[in-house]
This record gives structure tokens, sequence and C-alpha cells, in this order.
DNA sequence: CTCAGTACCTGGTTGC
DNA sequence: TGCAACCAGGTACTGA
């Protein structure tokens, strides 16, 4: 499911269904999304007790702040929130409930069991890994024309891949990364360290305005991803590139290719995204 | 150190 | 229709 629109959209339903509730006990049904600490039962008497006072996101993470305890959470590919009544019974790809004293349960849905779970002391986190691993989101001021552009020439990557290094800006995945060097008109096969100023200028600003759009827009909705409310995303709308393989590019016509980059399906218009500038 | 390849999982789609 | 191969919004780890 995520990028950084998604799980922004995830944080902000969450918190409207989830905020002040209590912890009753905790659910583990696969222990491998537990990642700290490693043993689950462990993780259930942490949580036990706690109630829950924000939600945060940093990059593709979303960070549960409780009264003494965060909890950073990353959905990976196919993770998902949702509130329910408890009492029902467990659905196969339910892997940890969190139980709340009011009777209702906020369960983690992962049909790839890919994603995970951290525990830390309230204000620990951004010291450890995961987090302490990321760079800038695309709009935060730390990102800056010259750190993107000194990060660039110090490496013979291709452009794509630096994108979606989530240590040099943290929040872009495959569809935003292919939609914002559209935007950029630029291709993803670029050598890195070959990229102008100007061109990383337009790269920056590209990924920016695109992850600021489809945050407006609750983020994109592919297959049949739902939200913790059951509400769609409607960035889908929006894309030029990503999942447009044999349909014409909207500015000049030719039609959208598909190849493999970084080993990862990727997009481009071979008019608008030249592999030599 | 850098970086491409592989592992982690399950299920839907494609192509013979 | 049957079934193997491939593909999927991600990232950690391995070893060249």
């Amino acid at each position: 499911m995520p990028e950084l629109p998604e799980v922004e959209t995830v944080r902000q339903t969450l918190k409207q269904l989830v905020l002040n509730k209590q912890i009753s006990d905790v659910s583990v049904f696969w222990d491998n999304i537990i990642k700290r600490p490693q043993d689950p039962v462990e993780f259930k008497g942490w949580l036990q007790g706690q109630r829950l006072r924000d939600i945060d996101r940093k990059g593709k993470f979303l960070i549960f702040q409780f009264d003494d305890i965060s909890l950073v959470s990353h959905l990976r590919m196919e993770g998902k929130f949702g509130l329910y009544d408890s009492g029902l019974p467990k659905p196969k790809h339910t892997h940890v409930i969190f139980h709340f004293t009011d009777g209702t349960e906020l369960r983690y849905d992962d049909v790839r069991k890919f994603g995970t779970m951290h525990l830390f002391e309230k204000g620990q986190e951004l010291k450890h890994k995961p987090l302490v691993l990321l760079g800038p989101d695309p709009f935060d001021p730390l990102f800056t024309l010259e750190y993107f552009y000194e990060k660039l020439q110090k490496t013979n990557r291709h452009i794509k891949s630096v994108l979606l290094d989530q240590s040099v800006v943290a929040g872009l995945g495959n569809i935003y990364v292919d939609e914002a060097l559209y935007r950029a008109r630029l291709h993803p096969e670029r050598i890195a360290k070959e990229i102008t100023f100007e061109e990383a200028s337009r790269l920056k600003e590209a990924s920016a305005e695109t992850i600021n759009k489809a945050v407006k827009q609750g983020g994109t909705t592919i297959r049949s991803y739902l939200n913790g409310q059951g509400e769609m995303g409607m960035f889908q709308q929006e894309l030029k590139v990503y999942g447009k393989e044999d349909t014409d590019c909207t500015d000049c016509g030719t039609p959208i290719v598909k190849l493999k980059v970084s080993g990862r399906g990727t997009h481009v218009c071979p008019h608008c995204q030249p592999v030599t500038h």
C-alpha cells in the first residue's frame, strides 16, 4: 500500500478513530512483525495500560505516541490498520490486535507479513533504527537543494535508485519516484552524479510537489487498498506514467513504456524523458 | 565502502 | 482448465 501520502492519510484517519483509547491487552499472531522488544510477550507487557496520546509520521513510518512508549510501525507493501468492535472472528491476515478498554480493537492486517513494529521509551525513537536512518521528508526545510545535489554528486547509482533510498529523502516509493521523474523530465536510468544542478533543482521541486498534491488527495488507490475508514485516495487520477504503459503521454502522445530499473517496474515517456541530456 | 542481488511472504495475473 | 512463472505501493541483509 503505502508511500508517504498513503501513510499520512492513514495517520489522519486513525487519529480521529483511536486517540485517547487505552490498551487493555495485545494479541500477536505472527511474531516476526515484532522487532523490538523481540519477545512478543515483552512487547505486550510494555503496552498494557498505555493510553494513545498522538500519532505522528516520519517518511513511511507511523509513530503512535502513548503515555510512556512510542510504537514505530511500517506497513511495507500491504499492511493496514483498522478499528473494529471486539469479539469478531479473527480474519486470516490479522497478525496483531490492540485491544482497548472500551470494547473496540485496532487490527493490523498484512497479507505478506512484511510489516514491522518497534517499541521505544517515549522520546527515544528518533535516536535508534529504523527512524535514525531516515533522511528528511520531501517538503522538510532540511531537504535543501544543496543537500540533495551533494548526495547526487557522490554516487554512481541510477537516479531512480537514489530517490528510492530513504536515507536521502524519506517517503517516496515506486509510484511517486516514477511520477516525480516524469514531472522533472528525467530518465530513471540517468546516473546520479551526472545530474546537473539545474536538473537536481527540477527534481527536488517535482518530488515535493508530487507528494504534496498526493497528500491533499488522500494518496493513491491501487487494486483494493482502503484506508482505516474504508475511504479511497484519489491521486490515481493524477498519475502520468505509473501503471500507464501502452497509453499515450498526455504531453506528447508517445506511448508510455515499462522497463525494469533497480529491480523495480519503472514507467517512462521515452520522448519527454530522454536517456541523455 | 558501494551496490546489485536475494530474502522475506502471499496471492493475483499471465501465458503456455 | 491447469499450472508454472512472474509480478506486486518495501527494505534488510549478503557478499562480490
